[in-house]
DNA sequence: GGGAAAAAGTGGTTTTTAGTGGTTTTTAAT
DNA sequence: ATTAAAAACCACTAAAAACCACTTTTTCCC
């Protein structure tokens, strides 16, 4: 099972396509033989999702059996299902984000590759750091949170 | 398991490396082989966490599984996950600190290595220094530190 | 206390590998 | 059938990693 971890800045060129670090390259590949799925988040951070496709194989079929009388998993599905597309790496190991996407995360240039354990997340680097440099906030954190000592 | 006391001013050279000093260079080589796992702080102070590599995989799963509909926890693992860099120190016994990393924590040339047990912290100077010098501050404690006595 | 030897820290050089851009070929659409 | 767009291919540039040599500091012995 795969397990990403660490950020990184990467470039995509003219085209749309994007190379993927090497490290995640070999990651990649060991886990889906570069078949991947690419998605949008549904939360309110404006990224995408980057999963090996058997992950994708896992979550799909959930999301596909919510209850969809529900307002927000509607919005889930239509989100999560609705701009999946499937990819693999060409030669150069690098993929081709589909325009749609790109322009739902507003991808430009600079973009931030950060590893979350069994996906990736694809950022535009402005809007990455504009992230971080958010405050905090005082959101409640669940009980397993507050019982971390790390 | 390894116990991580003291600190030590510690300087990062041009290309991003830094020397580890030889007692916590000993250290490490007993706990995990030399190989450590550095990421982010997540809280307020923009310091940098290392773990020797056994320590962190007790931490991570935890991490991982924490229910990420939930904005804290979701941020927690951006920054913890996003972050984490796996490393082995080189012959000369140093580690060369992602460029992520360094501007995350705004490391320059003078650092300081703070033992904190289980894991280290690294800091600027200049940004440990301006915080040892803050205000303790009001804030409000767990049960258990009200407990202590020192 | 001084000197020598060893260990630790620092900086530079070389080699390899990853990233980037352009070109050609194929496929699909009109 | 012709054109346009996308995909695969190929070559070049740049950056990272490994290697190596030198300087400084500390420790131990004389």
């Amino acid at each position: 099972m795969s397990n990403f971890l660490g950020s990184h800045a990467i470039n995509m060129d003219a085209k749309g396509r994007l190379a993927i670090p090497s490290k995640v390259r070999e990651e990649l590949a060991q886990a889906c033989g570069g078949r991947i799925v690419m998605t949008a988040n549904a939360d309110e951070e404006r990224c995408l999702l980057v999963y090996p496709e058997p992950e994708w194989e896992i979550l799909r079929p959930q999301i596909e059996a919510l209850p969809n009388m529900n307002k927000a998993a509607r919005r889930l599905q239509r989100l999560i299902l609705g701009n999946a597309a499937i990819m693999e790496l060409d030669g150069a190991g690098r993929i081709l984000v589909p325009p749609t996407l790109r322009s739902y995360a507003h991808l430009e240039k600079k973009l931030m590759l950060i590893g979350q354990g069994k996906k990736l997340e694809l950022w535009s680097e402005e809007r990455w750091f504009a992230w971080l440099d958010e405050s905090a906030g005082d959101e409640d954190m669940p009980p397993e949170m507050e019982a971390l000592s790390l």
